[in-house]
DNA sequence: GTTTTTAACGAAAACGTTTTAGTAGTTTTA
DNA sequence: TAAAACTACTAAAACGTTTTCGTTAAAAAC
């Protein structure tokens, strides 16, 4: 049953014509007789005729395939990524080869040699928590490959970059528990290194300082945002030396969550007593009582202007190494819900 | 800046030797001179010469790229498939190219015929809701490309398979609620021409009839398993019907919320009047109040299975077609939580 | 000292396709 | 009717490797 694959040369063959010929009725080209055009076109179809795609690509030297380097994959906001960018890739007839890191620098390097060795159109990448300085990224723009920077990037590089605005997006998120009447507002923080964290902290400082209240270095702690024991266990620590406390604002919707169990725990209404808004907008923000307000991210667009970004790179890829680079910034949306 | 790509031919000008002799010195043939393979060695990491992967495969008539085809990737549960797959993957040097299918037939047969010509080593499936007949998938294993079937398959066709034992993990859910002395329990299923609803449905139905309990048709209704509010409204419209139900076994976490946000909303205690069970362990069920008792579907041994089983038969190629074909089937575990 | 073996290298084909450059034959132009 | 233009085709190179099959020279065997 296993059918061959069948190659231009057997179509040549069957009909008694030169595979240039075979090739350029196939694609189009002006010089071929349309009867002979016909016949060829007859003749795949009935042949099921797949072009190898594999040799389509190494002949015209490029692969049609693009790289997608990020931190994990099992996690609300890159599987989206991921989705988005795939679904987006193949409309345009690309492919995307996903690589995760698991927040390891080693593994980031090697992904991006793999990439580089399978000459691969171009790059997207989200930076693993481990790696502080870009060279990596900066050898691969050099090897003349259009590379994009997305959500977690490197201020270092003089590359392409497409992040959410983190400090506009808490500022907001701030200001609103500000509205509601809160005065003694709590943050969760994430690493001091990570980017992310650092401008949702900035973002919470000038909401609060813009605002006339007064900012407390005290009321900022650091939790591991995607550990929800942990972050529990802190936000308790603080709560008790300030139950003073009205509203929290949370890093992410994990910190955010562990925040309301730890209240709940302790009898405290939420929102009436103290407010907590969470960051990420993951689908579980809608499915916990009370239905967490957050920030949603915008995870398509950000895989929007990613892949628009590089996808423009590639298509001027003559003069990309001396383009003038740039940095997008995605909007983000607060979504109102019961916990504030 | 933009250094050029180095090739064979290149070392094999600096060095006034043949590039035959550079390839065989770079990849360990034993016919060349050990002086000569150091020379070569040593100008190859000078000059950072990476060998053009593409040229190799299409030479070498591999890919060194499997396919791997979804319904979603923004899903807790294949999210942490695909990453397991592309990491297993990774270690054995082969690149993983991802198409979600959005449970649309069209998109998966697109998404095949895509890979097929990329000329993909082989390809791992798990079927959309729509696909009914297994035809496309035959044909591509007719064409000798391995392909592994997992998680949502067909029992139409005779290919390898990896599935969870639905049946079983059902069963085993709905008996642990008979043991906390449950009598009444209902059971929120998902569609009726899904494999993974009929075979929770006949573990359920096998655990009620086989601890003496009376099957009652009543007690089963259909929902949209990860539509949480139409779950809910389901379930309440059972639940006005049959106040006496004291379990609930559902077929995704998301049911189960509905679930227990409905009875909350009653002011039903959960688990001491009603007790639910889910099914997936999503990060989810870990963070609502009460904890979720699921089942946990073992994503990664899943993907273990799956990914090694088409490794074994890309391995072995040649005779894949007359290869007898079987169906492995993935352990789950009962992770009992609050809510039971 | 002749034959045989071995060591080290290179030429060239091959993978499937695209594309350039050329060629014959026909048609148009002036 | 000769030159110019056009039509429809083909040959062959090229993409970067790997791998087969020689080939030469030196070493080993007898």
């Amino acid at each position: 049953m296993s059918s061959k694959k069948i190659s231009i040369k057997d179509l040549s063959n069957a009909l008694g014509v030169s595979v240039s010929t075979v090739s350029k009725a196939l694609n189009g080209y002006p010089d071929v007789n349309p009867s002979t055009r016909k016949k060829v076109m007859k003749l795949a179809k009935e042949l099921q005729y797949l072009p190898n795609q594999q040799a389509v690509n190494f002949r015209k030297k490029s692969s049609q395939i693009i790289g997608l380097v990020l931190p994990q994959i099992n996690h609300f906001y890159f599987s989206k990524i991921v989705e988005s960018i795939v679904e987006l890739a193949s409309e345009d007839n690309i492919s995307v080869i996903v690589r995760p890191t698991f927040e390891n620098l080693e593994k980031e390097k090697m992904a991006l040699l793999e990439l580089v060795k399978l000459n691969v159109d171009g790059i997207l990448i989200s930076l693993s928590d481990e790696t502080r300085f870009p060279d990596h990224l900066i050898e691969i723009s050099n090897l003349g490959i259009p590379i994009v920077e997305f959500d977690k990037i490197s201020k270092l590089s003089p590359l392409d970059k497409v992040v959410t605005s983190d400090r506009d997006a808490a500022k907001k998120a701030v200001e609103h528990l500000i509205s509601r009447g809160k005065k003694t507002i709590a943050h969760l923080r994430g690493s001091l290194l990570s980017q992310n964290s650092i401008d949702r902290f900035l973002g919470f400082k000038s909401a609060i300082t813009d605002s006339g209240l007064t900012f407390e270095e005290e009321l900022v702690i650091q939790v591991l945002p995607n550990n929800i024991n942990e972050s529990q266990r802190s936000f308790a620590r603080l709560y008790k030396k300030r139950n003073d406390i009205d509203a929290v604002f949370a890093i992410t919707d994990i910190a955010a969550i562990a925040a309301i169990r730890e209240l709940k725990s302790q009898s405290i209404d939420v929102p009436s007593q103290v407010s907590v808004v969470g960051f990420s907008n993951w689908q579980i923000s809608s499915l916990t009582t009370p239905r967490l307000t957050t920030i949603d991210q915008n995870a398509f667009e950000m895989a929007r202007a990613s892949y628009q970004k590089l996808s423009d790179n590639i298509k001027t890829k003559n003069n990309y190494t001396s383009r003038e680079k740039e940095t997008i910034f995605i909007k983000t949306d607060l979504i109102i819900r019961e916990s504030s």
